[in-house]
DNA sequence: TATTTGTTTCGTAATTAGACGAAATACAAA
DNA sequence: TTTGTATTTCGTCTAATTACGAAACAAATA
């Protein structure tokens, strides 16, 4: 087991994931969305309506931000309630500022 | 000339440019280096030493960062010297803070 | 003029991202 | 039990990203 060399911080691994994941006009979109309607939580369908890609393809998106950490998924079924991940979206947001701000 | 309907803004849009450029643990890691070194502006070659990449995918990510505006790059042959665009960072910067507090 | 030097561009290959429609899922309601 | 509904997963395609080494560049120097 031998120890490799670290190259790049873990905070610039982090922005690196979370800037990334915020790479897309849809997912900077559906951030909006969510931290808009923080009180009720959104379906997928909601915002689905308003933006001109397939149901599917938000879904892959969705996906993506739930994975970097971003938001999070509440199953009710047929429905699933999207909301901000407070603890990833804090830290996304703490790491973004501290990088800008030096 | 049909006018299309603009599903995300402006503002979106450039986020969304802006992250997608510190979408890479190399690119965040460039920024860093020319913030630390925002003095002296510095060389492909110096940033080189430090990663484990090949001279030519650096620069491939110096043209990344380049186009999204966030560096410059002086010629002065045969170096070039890198450094923060100012504008380009300090818009990015204001995006990313609003987007994050509201 | 030929060489050296730091860097980029080119050509190529492998992987990942982004998009779609069709099919699957999981529960509610009929 | 069948049907309906909101959403995701799957399969597939195309395009973009990431990476490398070789070749090209542009100016200083021998």
């Amino acid at each position: 087991m031998e120890i490799k060399e670290k190259v790049y911080t873990d905070k610039q691994e982090r922005v690196a994931k979370y800037s990334k994941a915020l790479g897309h006009p849809v997912r900077v979109f559906i951030m909006d969305f969510l931290v808009k309607n923080a009180d009720k939580c959104c379906y997928s369908g909601d915002m689905a309506e308003e933006l001109p890609i397939a149901r599917s393809t938000l879904s892959q998106h969705l996906k993506e931000l739930k994975e970097a950490g971003l938001i999070q998924g509440e199953i009710n079924p047929p429905y699933i309630k999207y909301c901000i991940n407070k603890t990833g979206w804090s830290e996304a947001k703490e790491l973004l500022v501290t990088f800008f701000n030096r």
